[in-house]
Order: structure tokens, then sequence, then C-alpha cells
DNA sequence: TGACTATTTGGCAATATATGCAATAATGAA
DNA sequence: TTCATTATTGCATATATTGCCAAATAGTCA
């Protein structure tokens, strides 16, 4: 594979793989009701501060996500709202393989 | 979290997390043009057989593509076409990344 | 300044993932 | 049956991820 097309797949997996974590799949999908700061996160969430703090900068690094501080707090929020589109797409997946698994059930 | 949301977001996880890896994405985009077999793949992809054959069976395992044997060669092929808007919004991301980081250059 | 709050960072152990090689199926051909 | 081809599985190793604790950093207020 050419090098240029190689770097392009792993620029997409990236960003793919940030989001391929069901707590930061949460945070995504809270962000995109508005900005919260980690505290908010790790209330809802439930793991340590340290954990949540870590996830929000994964998200971050591939630019999912940015974060502003006003005061002692870190608010973020979602970098581009297009994002949400992912939770389409993997539901749709979800669906198709549940309603195959339907129709091999009923047709045994 | 309650724990059927907690299921919900770790089934999610699952199949995004199984796209999150340049050779799976690589391989999708190629089954969106058609099926084709473990070796044509292996051939494109240029890691050893076995690899990908580890990678398809990561893919088949979340749903997002099934095989078919015929003869001596396992066809693979996408499961539902709809997994391809995932390479729409990850585009989306790199662009709106790309987007802003040179406006911060222009802006200095 | 010092105490307090919010967040991030460093370190570490546990776990998971990626890869290639070798061995093993499964199929078809001679 | 024996050989060649295609693909998967088992194993070993290297690397990455996750999560928590403790320590460090940054901002606020008295």
């Amino acid at each position: 594979m050419r090098p240029s097309v190689q770097a392009r797949y792993e620029a997409r997996a990236r960003i793919i793989k940030a989001m391929g974590h069901p707590t930061r799949l949460f945070i995504v999908d809270e962000l995109a009701k508005g900005e919260r700061c980690v505290n908010e996160l790790t209330e809802m969430v439930g793991a340590d501060m340290s954990t949540v703090s870590k996830h929000l900068s994964v998200l971050k690094n591939v630019g999912v996500i940015m974060d502003e501080k006003r005061g002692l707090q870190v608010f973020y929020r979602l970098r581009t709202p297009c994002i949400m589109k992912f939770f389409g797409c993997v539901e749709s997946v979800m669906k198709t393989v549940a309603e195959e698994s339907m129709a091999a059930l009923n047709s045994r």
C-alpha cells in the first residue's frame, strides 16, 4: 500500500480508536447536550477523576473535543457536532446484526 | 450509570473499536467495492495472511462483515453497507481539525 | 502568604491487542 | 491416496491501554 494511503487510514483509525471506549462514548454523548466540566463528567461516569481526565485527553488529542479553562474548572465541548453521526452508524450495524440473529432463530 | 445504559455504550464501543485499526479500515473500504477472498486482501494489505485473517475475524465478530466459503477460498463482504458512513463522519472531524489548525496558524 | 478546590500528570500493575511463525484443517487436483 | 492451495488457530513476544493512587499544577479567596 502506498505510504500516503497508509497514512490516511492511520489518521482515520486514530479518530475511530479514540471513540472506541464506552466511557468516551458516554462523554461524547453527554457533551452533545452541552459543555460539561471534568467534575460533572466524573460524577456521571463514576470513575476516578484522573481516569476521566485521561479519557478526555484522548478525545482532545484527536480533535473530537476541545477544552476551555474558566476559573478553577475546565469545560469540555464537542469540536464538531458531526461526531454524533457515529452513533447512527453504530446503531445501524447493531440493528442489522440483531435482525439477522432473529431471522436465524426463527428459521430453525 | 445504569447497567443497561452501560451495556449499551459497551456494545457500541465494541463495534467502533473493531473499526479502529488502519488495516481493518482498509479492509472495510475494500469490501465496500465488493466481496474479496482472504488471499486478495492479504496481497493488498501486505501483511502475513494469519494477521489479515485475524483482522477479518475481529470485524466478523462484531457483525460488520460476513464470510462465505466457496471451494478453497473464503469470501468476505460487508454485512451492512451503512458501515461506510463511518468514513464520512471521520473525514468531517479531520476536516474540522485541519481547518482550525490553519486558522490558528494564519492568525498568529 | 496559606488553605482550599479543580484538574492533570507520573508511575505502576493488570489486561488487552497486534504480529509473525509454525502447526493444523479443509478442499480440490493429480 | 498424496500433494498443493487456502485459510484458521495456537503460541510467543512486543506493544498499548486502562484504571487507580499519589503527587504536582493552577486558580481562588481569605
